[in-house]
DNA sequence: TCATTTACGAAACTGCAGTAGCGTAAATGG
DNA sequence: CCATTTACGCTACTGCAGTTTCGTAAATGA
């Protein structure tokens, strides 16, 4: 078994993840030039090419890579859940540049492949509110005539729009808005 | 007064923008192709960057262009109205190609100018649902403890987000969804 | 008529993503 | 030892967006 030829420098993908990664603070994608990439890991064009079919796949590699697990414990209180959580992720996306986010939905369009993987990378976050979500409603703190994930959708959607649609900022208040539009206001104090 | 120099060429800009736009109808965003455009046009590339400075701001131009206007009349019923609104929004968003949504965002994000001319294409939507929004938490058929602001994101955002981010399809039932979900279940039958 | 100004066309160029061909290196199985 | 298989490096290539340079055409003002 074990293989037939010859096997595959296994630190060569590191090296690349890393210079890529290096390419990809400084110019973003699309400051991020494959020829420099495979130059700065001193290996060859195609030995790149052999690992990711496409400069989006890299990215897409990169950024799953370089993701840490943003731990969340839900407190019990859906509604402060979800508030911190929404707020989460509305300075995740602020403090990632618009543009990434925009080329990897673009890429995602243009490649199912690609986009596969790039929804894998929302997909945690969307869940995490799903299940808060469906906790509240479990609760009755949220009204039960919708869905949990058209609720989901009103709650992170916004903020994707923003930020790749209307150009508004991405404000912790503004998460907060979002937040109450759906819960309603608070009833007890 | 008049021009100190050579008039440009009237006819030339109407050529280009059509053979973008059969460009465009052909390969999409990516399939378009600057110097197949010029070439189609009869005129040199240069000729058409001194027009747009770039294939996006062409590109805007040409959605600009070919835009028809959605006349709206609004019927008094708030309800009726913002469900047929986002209906139609997002059936024309479904029927455009994601990928060239995607790009556009992509491209405005790049590129402030750009931005400003992809946010325009958008905004006349947006504004119309703000209207209805308006005049529904006039009416009281809406809760009125967020902003209008925040209820049409609400509405419009995960339109996007579907289709940008999670890919889900932008059914005629889920616009209404949404529509239920903020102004909650219909309670005089 | 003539200098000036602006538009157009043509060609060459850069930097980029992605591909193809080929020689060579490193492993395996016999 | 040797054939086979796979990885790697190298070079050259295509197609694309965008820029630069230069020669020429068409208008104006003097």
């Amino acid at each position: 078994m074990a293989q037939r030829g010859r096997p595959r420098d296994t630190a060569i993908e590191g090296r690349l993840l890393a210079a890529a990664a290096e390419e990809l603070r400084h110019g973003g994608y699309d400051g991020l030039s494959i020829d420099r990439v495979a130059d700065r890991a001193g290996v060859a064009k195609t030995t790149l090419y052999r690992r990711w079919a496409s400069k989006a796949e890299l990215v897409v590699a990169l950024i799953g890579a370089m993701r840490e697990e943003v731990p969340f414990e839900p407190s019990g209180d859906p509604r402060a859940d979800l508030t911190r959580l929404v707020s989460t992720i509305a300075a995740g996306l602020a403090s990632t540049p618009t543009s990434l986010v925009a080329d990897l939905a673009a890429a995602a369009a243009r490649d199912p492949r690609v986009g596969e993987s790039v929804r894998a990378l929302w997909s945690e976050r969307h869940r995490a509110v799903t299940a808060v979500v469906a906790k509240a409603q479990q609760a009755g703190v949220v009204l039960d005539h919708v869905a949990p994930a058209v609720l989901v959708d009103q709650l992170v959607g916004p903020l994707y729009y923003r930020l790749l649609v209307t150009g508004e900022p991405l404000t912790p208040d503004y998460a907060r808005t979002l937040v109450v539009s759906v819960l309603g206001p608070e009833e007890s104090l």
